[in-house]
DNA sequence: GATGAATGAGGGTTCATTCAT
DNA sequence: TATGAATGAACCCTCATTCAT
């Protein structure tokens, strides 16, 4: 369930850690939180069960973090910042927009849905209405560049006459909403009535683009 | 010498308070509260400021609520228990689908979007996943009743034939969706990019029905 | 050794505890607070033991002082406060100068040397450095109202005739001088060697003022 | 592996380090600790800034001295050691009384007052009364010293007429009572009321041993 | 010797909860 | 009922001290 976290870290700031151990321990550190402030929030999760998780000190976090806040926000920007790398080579590609959509499914349920960053992003969900700084930080690097990529596909498809629509156009977000709340879904109901992700987003892509061949 | 402060988990009910003084009291005290919970999360938030935003003592919500977290969980019964009812009324007509669909968006945004409710979604939303007691109160008494509803209300429309597809039936949730992520945008990133939910939600039934007449 | 500091805080500032049992609980804490800094120091002081010796819970302290340091300068304006308006009623005599010395020297013994306000004194000393606000509260309110008063009854003696000398008036420190050695002194060495305040400041009075009838 | 940093308990001695490296290290940690002790008080100072002053790492102090207590003790022997030395030759000459005071002064202004031992003596006076070792040392290997210096002058100008008073001899604390003003003062008021120590003691001198040339 | 990352006990502060009035 | 002073457990953060390199 927890994943070394590699990745290239591009929107990641501050800290310069030299060693090895000392790269594997921030990592560690921010594994931890991630698993703590998922299961209790910001707010309620403990820096001493961090560091119990983290295999260190509690003394330790703060060499690597200034404090509680500053690991939260690390924690969000190291876990999403090598996403938007990814995102852009989908969008330079050019195929018919419904490949390209189920592209992007398969991202998203590799990439995010099965990984840490699903519980990333429930915690920009939650917790991003108390942290601005965090909620542009997610705009400005991933969100908008996102939107934005879609948005020039879905254009140059209607150029093409894929799409007649501009609903898509103006409304981009519902691309992706199976995603968000499938994500959401998960965290709350999924013991009531699990939910099929992918299914579901099929199914939306279905209706926004015209049944197709899905898979 | 204390009142248990009992609310029987049955959705709304003010649990049978004495005076109206008291009744007035309690919902003050749910209204500090959901603004409170609202603005910095259920563990951050602190009974001092739901007591002095109500214009009471602190001791004196504890005369009204069990504790912090009994307050939290009624408050959102109690906020969204007269909801069913609503709804139930809504799914009991006998009308084209669309035109429901037009219903339940009015409803929707009059009801939930314009209203202490969508603070009380964002509050399920983020806090449900530590509070599984009240997502299942949710789920039980809200959500499952509606996709109910939702879903005979398609299977209905497909026997009459207007629509052919049963990916509704398996996914009514991609009706609400526009809805739950509007909700969750404006809580982070309308100061980037207001999103207007009427339209989306339109565009949305749009592609799920067909276009039609949108109002 | 405790004394239960009643005195009328004419500097003392913020707080306004209605009842009577406040008022003692906050006597307590100043108390216990001047007792555990002067054994340790500011830094080295615990609110805890403050607490306890004072009787009270940590958390209490937090009800009177907004913290560790708002009870320390708290505590010295308050200890400090009434020895103002005492100093003001011994200048306004105009008696001999050696008299006035005499009437000083025995108010300084019973108000200060042999009073917890030994202890502020020499916290102030010691502490002041690093607390600019509390030596400038110190030198404004009490010791430069002091020295005000000493050079008016100096000037006033020497036009009298009864000194010729202006060294006192260019130093009045001086004065005092013995008394302020004196409280340091018995803070680090009284153990080997006990000094007599009384007779030292009597010498040194000899010494500025010629030999009289001590008393 | 390590080696707990002697100091015997003799005044100074650089405890016998190795290298020349060694010394100039040790040396660059007192300053460092002097100024850091000064500026914030033994129990506020942090040994990492005092290893940033110095130019060394944290665990370098360790290497010279047992402990964040150890090095403030060996702080104050290591400035106030050499003192002693020069204190006992003043002593030795045999000149007249007011001669051997203007010596005096100027010896404590020059090797005291302007110079790092008007830092030590105030933390001395500060701290003195939580380090009873320390007040212990001073008392024996300083302060003691001088007043048995003192006292064996003056017994000797009085018989050679030079004074006819005792008081002298009882507190000859009066002759160095301004020195110890000046230091407290200058780290109190200073800013509010500059204190000329060379002026003061003079005058004092001058009430003391009766008016002469004051150089 | 020298370094500085790591440790973890300690202490200031907060805040849910209690209870005497 | 209502109050709000009092409590004390809990938690973030600091920093003296250790120790592997």
């Amino acid at each position: 369930m927890r994943r070394p976290a590699g990745g290239s870290s591009l929107a990641s700031a501050s800290s310069r850690p030299r060693t090895l151990k000392s790269v594997a321990r921030r990592n560690a550190i921010l594994d931890a939180a991630l698993d703590e402030f998922s299961a209790r929030g910001f707010a309620a999760a403990r820096l001493d069960d961090v560091a119990k998780r983290a295999g260190v000190a509690k003394g330790t976090i703060y060499l690597h973090f200034a404090d509680k806040e500053s690991l939260f926000q690390e924690l969000i920007r190291f876990k999403m910042g090598p996403v938007v790398g990814t995102l852009e080579s989908v969008f330079a590609a050019d195929l018919p927009l419904r490949t390209m959509a189920e592209q992007a499914l398969e991202i998203f349920v590799r990439e995010v849905y099965n990984t840490q960053r699903k519980q990333v992003l429930r915690l920009i969900i939650s917790e991003g209405p108390r942290f601005p700084v965090l909620a542009e930080f997610y705009y400005r690097e991933v969100l908008s560049r996102i939107l934005r990529g879609v948005r020039a596909i879905l254009r140059h498809a209607r150029e093409r006459g894929e799409i007649d629509d501009d609903a898509f156009i103006r409304f981009p977000q519902l691309i992706g909403a199976p995603g968000i709340i499938a994500i959401v879904w998960s965290g709350l109901f999924d013991r009531f009535e699990p939910l099929d992700v992918r299914a579901m987003m099929q199914a939306q892509f279905n209706f926004l683009f015209g049944t197709r061949r899905p898979q």
